[in-house]
DNA sequence: CGGTCGCTTGATAATCGTCAATTGATGTGG
DNA sequence: CCACATCAATTGACGATTATCAAGCGACCG
């Protein structure tokens, strides 16, 4: 992990390191003063852990580019993934509680941050009150994104949770300007299938049976849409998940 | 639902509806400040609803007594709780994103709640600063939750799903200063099976073999734990979820 | 008193996990 | 440069976990 510090006297001109990735709601205006926190922006390679979960919480961190997965550890050294963060994504939020990381903060691809401490952060936040607004907009927004995930995970059926998979990734490409029809998954199918309580092997005959049924493409980890459509189908009525040849016979009814 | 005008000069007043029944962080000093935005408070009787998901956030609302669930509606309709919410629990947080209540809230018994527009929270928000800081904190550790209970929907089994249940129910209780083996569920098995992706009859089924097992007693809604000790273990380990008789014949390698 | 609701329990079956074997890609050291 | 190991992924066979369907029971309510 390479730290590139930022001197404090070129914070507020431009180019800036974090110039055009904040999260939707913290730009426009705001955008300066934000970038005026940055401390120092970080590199880090695949699989180096930029937050260790139960450390003291120090940063928050703004995803620049490549993308990071948020690991919950269970009581007994279980572990999942509870969330996955793209450029514009801050990370780091559920720590102001227990002033500390409540996950560990894994980079899935060689990937840039910006660092902003959290003293710095909540002094500007009590400054100045439109960032304020945003600020809670955004921690807000991560709050009603993991509600979203819990429904997910306890109502959804395998087919339906890869169909709700894709379809959330292609609406971040969107909001990033980029094909949401053509893209690179950034994690295995282990770690899909740990952030939506499935196994490796589920994960993968569910993209072959998403391939047979002409929705996707998948090559490895490039994966191209072709049934945007169906796909919505898959996420909102769900489809059969086909292991061995059904044996379906309804049985009849006795008077 | 019953609304009760706060007159704003008895605002600072004492007593106060909302008095002691603040978040754990949010009392002491900031107990008045806060009570002073208090609105009115509302009663509900069984069954009805605060906040309806998609109407615009307007208030929050802190638990005085009673219970409520947080429920989630999916693209198709279906539902699923994500949260419950006891006395001196804030409700609404996930609101500011698209300032429309993403849940719909409702009442698993007669309860008071107390209302704060949500305007005004800014507003106190942006001028006190200890006040932000204790708020930040509460807001974390609703994410913090959510992201334990994504956990607990995606890696724990249905034995181990409820011990985790009953061992949280047992901490608001310590919390509360109430008696933490003996208690009373707000909530249906139903309701229960919903927030822990399982359906109501595994948790009665569940709840059988707690009883069978010693580790607690369950009349009805009625709860006392015996051993939670063993809760413990149910929830770390895990133990198999009895239904028929067990046939297990670990089948021998072949060389 | 009939009806609904919450709950229990049993029988059966679907979904998805586990285990195992295989392949291709990647990387490493002799 | 070629074994050699490792890792991600695929696919099959099998079975456990948990859902579904069904029946019955007590409690409460109009």
């Amino acid at each position: 992990m390479k730290r590139h510090a930022i001197p404090s006297q070129f914070r507020s001109h431009h180019p800036h390191p974090c110039d055009g990735n904040l999260p939707s709601d913290l730009n426009a205006v705001l955008q300066q003063r934000v970038t005026e926190l940055a401390e120092a922006t970080l590199e880090l390679s695949k699989g180096e852990t930029l937050a260790h979960s139960g450390m003291p919480f120090k940063h928050l961190y703004l995803v620049v580019s490549g993308g990071f997965k948020s690991v919950q550890i269970g009581e007994d050294g279980q572990s999942q993934i509870v969330s996955f963060h793209f450029p514009r994504e801050l990370m780091g939020l559920s720590g102001f509680a227990q002033h500390a990381y409540t996950t560990d903060l894994i980079a899935l691809a060689p990937s840039l941050v910006c660092e902003f401490p959290v003293a710095a952060v909540k002094s500007v936040l009590g400054a100045d009150r439109t960032l304020l607004d945003h600020f809670l907009t955004y921690i807000s927004e991560s709050l009603a994104r993991a509600e979203r995930d819990q429904f997910m995970l306890g109502s959804l059926s395998a087919t339906q949770k890869i169909a709700c998979f894709l379809l959330r990734l292609q609406d971040n490409l969107r909001h990033a300007g980029a094909d949401p029809e053509c893209f690179d998954l950034l994690m295995t199918r282990e770690e899909i299938g740990s952030y939506l309580g499935l196994t490796m092997e589920t994960i993968s005959r569910l993209f072959s049976q998403l391939q047979m049924a002409g929705v996707a493409r998948v090559d490895k980890r490039q994966v191209r849409i072709l049934r945007g459509d169906l796909l919505q189908v898959w996420r909102d009525e769900g489809v059969e998940f086909a292991t061995r040849k059904r044996k379906k016979i309804p049985a009849l009814k006795l008077a």
